[in-house]
RNA sequence: GGGCCCGUAGCUUAGCCAGGUGGAGCGCACGGCUGAUAACCGUGAGGUCGCCGGUUCAAACCCGGCCGGGCCCA
């Protein structure tokens, strides 16, 4: 026997088991890599952060990478597809910390910083190893056993040197700015480490009394005041100023407070909020535009309390970004706010922040000294009523921050850190988006390109233990040294003996293999946190004692590198001069301030260019309703869980069919329908094999030896297929993932399951030798063959599964052998178009029959074609015998163009696109004879399904007739 | 509040770029086939193409506004 027989039904547990062994067995991923190809394709891929499980959207990721680089392998290329890890950050340390129960830093020094990177280390390890084989259930083949990893000192090293670049450029600065920061962390964190939801916070409306010795615009008996408005009370020790917009119109309200007449200053449109503080009645004095009331002086409401504000001056400015909500005007506080620290530096306004790491007032706050910010909003409150500031005071339910690890509040600090200073090479990146290709053309041109041109300073430096120290060592003296690699660090090292003279990490970097290191630990420790931070550097300056500054890198600096971190650069060049820059990336759309942007930045900084070619922007899962899943919502699916269900294969076909850049709207429905597909798809395989066995059947023949025999149905599904590689190729060039799968889903539908072996079944019970039939299992073959091919991207394992019974002289594994190609000259566009119209007639007929409540099984005598156009007549003439026996008639006929027929007892019409089909119903003894015989046939077999009779066992028939028919003989 | 994307039958969606009869699958109702059979196939019902306005002889499609969802930012 040639081909094994299938038995049952499609059973992807069944298959995926079987297969992953047998690419065990034979080593294919290792085959396939030893494949060489002149044509490369450096593809990089995104690295997930190592922390808990692979998820859906994690999934679909890895499944458009692997769907696109198995196509491009079996199109000839030689790919690189190194998966990559990121797993430095503080999302670790907090894992970590709350496995040792810690609540701050304190914590971390005392237990020490040695063993807190140790567990850290130790705990990306472990993780990395779960998701890797998570990810490999998927079916997903890259170079597992040789992933990138930003722990490595090796990789390490390529963000040092990257640095080091921008320092040669003066892209690298230190400065003061206000940053997210977490009281409980007590470091900076990025925005994307920030999460934002609803929380209750105080409204309240400051009144800030004017100078008005200063303030020349109001008569010397006015006491005005200038209302504000704040939901950080905290933050008034640290006011300094209050910002207007220049071109609103304010307003100088008289109000009386409890029978005395006060003064305040709003904007127009805030006139409402009056009502608010309870002051129904008030006059309009004056009014001014916001450009007027620039340079008034008033008084910090807390100043008694808080010594430090007596030293300033406050001051009213005026700043675009004001609105004329709430009051209109502003609250200043430098230290506390991005905008305010824009308007500080603007001003050359004092940065007063008193407020240390970890979130309590300093000595500089007075009265509020020791005091958690958050918790002091109430005094504070207190404090300005007790001093008739408080105009009014409510509660508002607003969206706040908050550290996505740990879930502390964050609070905006200025503080002093290391920025890469983007601003100045922002036009560069500019140009460069429009370089690279983008999919769908928007991700850049719109949605990319509006991110990079707001780009700011991008604060790189993290006051935490976890993360690729920052290079940068900095003697007492002021001079610093930004150091680019290891070997420039033992050059420099005053202790270079001591330090990594003949540890392990120094043979890996200087290329001795790593398999010669006998404590993988402490080679990635050697360049982390502590270790390094003993390391010191005599300063040419003035001869002191150069020291690390203590911080490490924000990690999303750890992922900037990987296009070149990934092959080894800077100490291997040779690779980089081939490969880079990237031919592809694809990442979720959230990236485009992430991975796209810290990537375009480091890469325009390094070498004045993107780093990748092209990009595939895809989209996020979300659930059946089209909300995010998440924890809280209780909505989450797990890729493992739908492979429990319904094998890799389903997923991967059905998340392949979602158009790649939108939303994907996860169901269970889709995920049963697509596994439906692919049984369809499996019963059609096994169907022949069968026959074919029993024929032997030899599947080395050529098209070109069986041509003659081939039938138009045969030559129809051939060209089909054609098209249909013509089509998907052309998709998967354009990454348009779900045009291909969708394509293909079709086709396995409606032109070979519903069409093609409807019409083939008959020709294969011929028992006899017979080239009408070889013609059928040779198209059958050659059309499963190509299909198969088409579809290994897609389904790795059903397309294995398939191509291992029917391959005679192939590759080893479907996944080394090479994408069908389009062979023009067999599609017939023609009769792809005839054939349309011959199911469009058929379809018609058979709604015609359901009007006259003829079965199917009872044949009619006439079908007779009203055509609108002659393309229809030349169909029917080529496809004549199809039609009748798809639609059981005796004869069919064709009417010249337009020409119509009445209808009649006998005669029902149906119409289709492309005219009117009538079908002549009359019944003529022949007709009730064979649709007698079949109904009785039908009976019979029925009964054998029911007793459960296998197909050779042999029955016994008796029929008793009723009086009305008779035997009739032929 | 801003940028980008999405919003088509009960559900999942094609069509939109290059305007001119809105297609499919699931589900539902009815039926067929019985040599793919714990499978397969057909017919039918079901659509204000998110809402409002504009351009046009003609708009699901182009333009503007609004509403809802997603991502990112403020």
């Amino acid at each position: 026997m040639r081909f094994e027989e299938v038995k049952g039904r499609y059973d992807s547990k069944d298959i995926e088991t079987n297969i992953e062994n047998f690419w065990g067995e034979i080593n294919a991923y290792e085959k396939q890599k030893g494949k060489k190809s002149d044509e490369q394709f450096f593809f990089v891929d995104g690295p997930p952060y190592t922390t808990g499980n692979i998820h859906l959207g994690t999934a679909w990721n890895k499944i458009i990478k692997d769907a696109i680089l198995r196509y491009k392998r079996m199109d000839g290329f030689s790919v690189t597809d190194r998966p990559g890890w990121d797993m430095h950050g503080l999302p670790i340390e907090v894992k970590v910390e709350e496995e040792l129960k810690f609540k701050s830093k304190k914590d971390i020094e005392r237990y020490g910083v040695a063993e807190f990177v140790e567990n850290c280390i130790k705990f990306a390890l472990r993780q990395k190893e779960n998701m890797t084989e998570q990810f490999k259930r998927l079916g997903v083949w890259m170079d597992w056993e040789n992933p990138y990893v930003s722990i490595d000192p090796g990789y390490m090293e390529s963000a040092w040197w990257t640095l080091k670049e921008a320092y040669k450029r003066d892209l690298l600065k230190e400065g003061f700015g206000v940053v997210n920061w977490c009281p409980r962390c007590e470091t900076a964190i990025a925005e994307s480490e920030v999460e934002y939801e609803d929380m209750k916070d105080p409204s309240i409306y400051v009144l800030f009394p004017l100078i008005k010795e200063k303030s020349s615009i109001f008569g010397e008996d006015e006491n005005v005041s200038i209302l504000i408005w704040t939901t950080t009370p905290w933050t008034i020790p640290a006011n300094i100023a209050v910002a207007v917009n220049p071109d609103l119109k304010y307003l100088e309200i008289s109000y009386s407070d409890d029978g005395v007449e006060k003064r305040l200053i709003l904007a127009e449109n805030c006139l409402p909020i009056l009502k608010k503080g309870g002051y129904e009645d008030y006059k309009i004095l004056k009014s001014f535009s916001g450009r007027e009331l620039e340079g008034l002086f008033y008084v910090h409401p807390l100043k008694d309390l808080i010594p430090k504000q007596e030293e300033f001056e406050h001051r009213i400015f005026t700043a675009d970004f004001v609105t004329d909500e709430n009051t209109g005007s502003v609250h200043i506080a430098p230290g506390h706010g991005e905008e305010d620290f824009q308007v500080g530096k603007e001003h050359d306004l004092p940065i007063f922040c008193p407020v240390n790491g970890g979130g309590k007032y300093t000595e500089e706050a007075g009265k509020y000294r020791g005091t958690y910010v958050r918790r002091a909003n109430i005094e504070i409150i207190k404090d300005l009523d007790e001093r008739g500031f408080l105009f009014a005071e409510e509660e508002i339910l607003h969206r706040y921050g908050r550290c996505w690890r740990c879930k502390t509040p964050i609070i905006y600090l200025s503080t002093r850190q290391w920025y890469i200073k983007v601003p100045s090479i922002r036009e560069e990146m500019l140009k460069e988006i429009s370089e690279v290709k983008w999919y769908p053309d928007w991700a850049g041109s719109e949605r990319f390109y509006d991110w990079v041109s707001g780009a700011r300073d991008w604060c790189i430096s993290r006051q935490r233990y976890w993360g690729i120290p920052i290079p940068i060592w900095r003697c007492d003296c002021g001079n610093i040294e930004v150091i680019g690699s290891i070997k420039e660090l033992m050059e420099k090292s005053s202790e270079k003996d001591e330090y990594m003279g003949n540890t392990p990490q120094k043979s890996e970097i200087f290329g001795i293999r790593k398999s010669k290191i006998s404590d993988y630990l402490e080679y990635i420790r050697s360049l982390h946190r502590p270790e390094i931070d003993d390391v010191v550097i005599r300063c040419e300056r003035c001869g002191g004692e150069m020291k690390r500054i203590k911080d490490v890198f924000d990690v999303w600096f750890d992922s900037a590198m990987a296009s070149w971190a990934t092959l080894g650069f800077p100490r291997d060049k040779k690779r980089f001069e081939e490969l880079w820059p990237a031919d592809f990336i694809t990442e979720g759309h959230d990236q485009t301030r992430g991975w796209f942007y810290s990537q375009l930045a480091a890469s325009t900084l390094a070498f004045g260019k993107a780093p990748y070619k092209s990009v595939l922007m895809h989209g996020f899962t979300l659930d059946s309703e089209g909300n995010k899943m998440s924890k809280s919502l209780g909505n989450v699916v797990s890729p493992l869980e739908v492979i429990g269900r319904y094998g890799a294969d389903a997923l991967r076909l059905y998340v392949l069919s979602n158009a790649p850049w939108e939303d994907l709207k996860f169901s269970w429905e889709g995920m049963k329908n697509t596994y439906r597909i692919l049984n369809i798809l499996w019963n059609v395989y096994r169907f022949p094999l069968p026959y074919m066995n029993l024929d032997d059947f030899d599947p080395s023949i050529e098209y070109e030896e069986i041509e003659d025999y081939l039938r138009e149905e045969d030559r129809w599904i051939i060209s089909r297929s054609h098209n249909l590689i013509k089509f998907v190729r052309e998709c998967m060039e354009r990454y348009e993932l779900h045009g291909a799968t969708r394509r293909i889903r079709d086709f396995v539908l409606e032109d070979l399951s519903r069409w093609y072996i409807q019409l083939v079944r008959p020709r294969t019970w011929v028992e006899k030798e017979d080239k009408d039939k070889l013609a059928a299992y040779y198209t059958i073959y050659t059309v499963l063959m190509d299909l198969t091919r088409l579809m290994a991207p897609f389904t790795p394992y059903l397309a294995e599964k398939i191509y291992q019974n029917l391959n005679f002289n192939g590759e080893e594994s479907i996944h080394l052998s090479s994408y069908p190609r389009v062979r023009y000259e067999i599609i017939d566009d023609d009769l792809e178009k005839y054939m349309d119209h011959i199911r469009d007639i058929v379809e018609s007929a058979a709604n015609a029959r359901e009007k006259a409540k003829r079965k199917l099984r009872w044949p009619i005598k006439r079908l007779i074609i009203s055509p609108d156009e002659e393309e229809i007549v030349a169909a029917v003439k080529r496809l004549e015998s199809i039609l009748k026996v798809q639609t059981n008639t005796k004869a069919v006929e064709s009417l010249s163009v337009g020409e119509r027929l009445e209808e009649s007892e006998d005669v029902v019409s149906s119409s289709f696109n492309g005219g009117i089909v009538y079908l002549d119903v009359e019944l003529t003894e022949e007709i009730m004879a064979e649709g007698y015989a079949r109904e009785i046939i039908r009976r019979i077999q029925q009964m054998r399904k029911d007793l459960d009779l296998n197909v050779e066992d042999f029955i016994e028939v008796s029929i008793e007739l009723g009086r009305d028919l008779k035997i009739r003989k032929g």
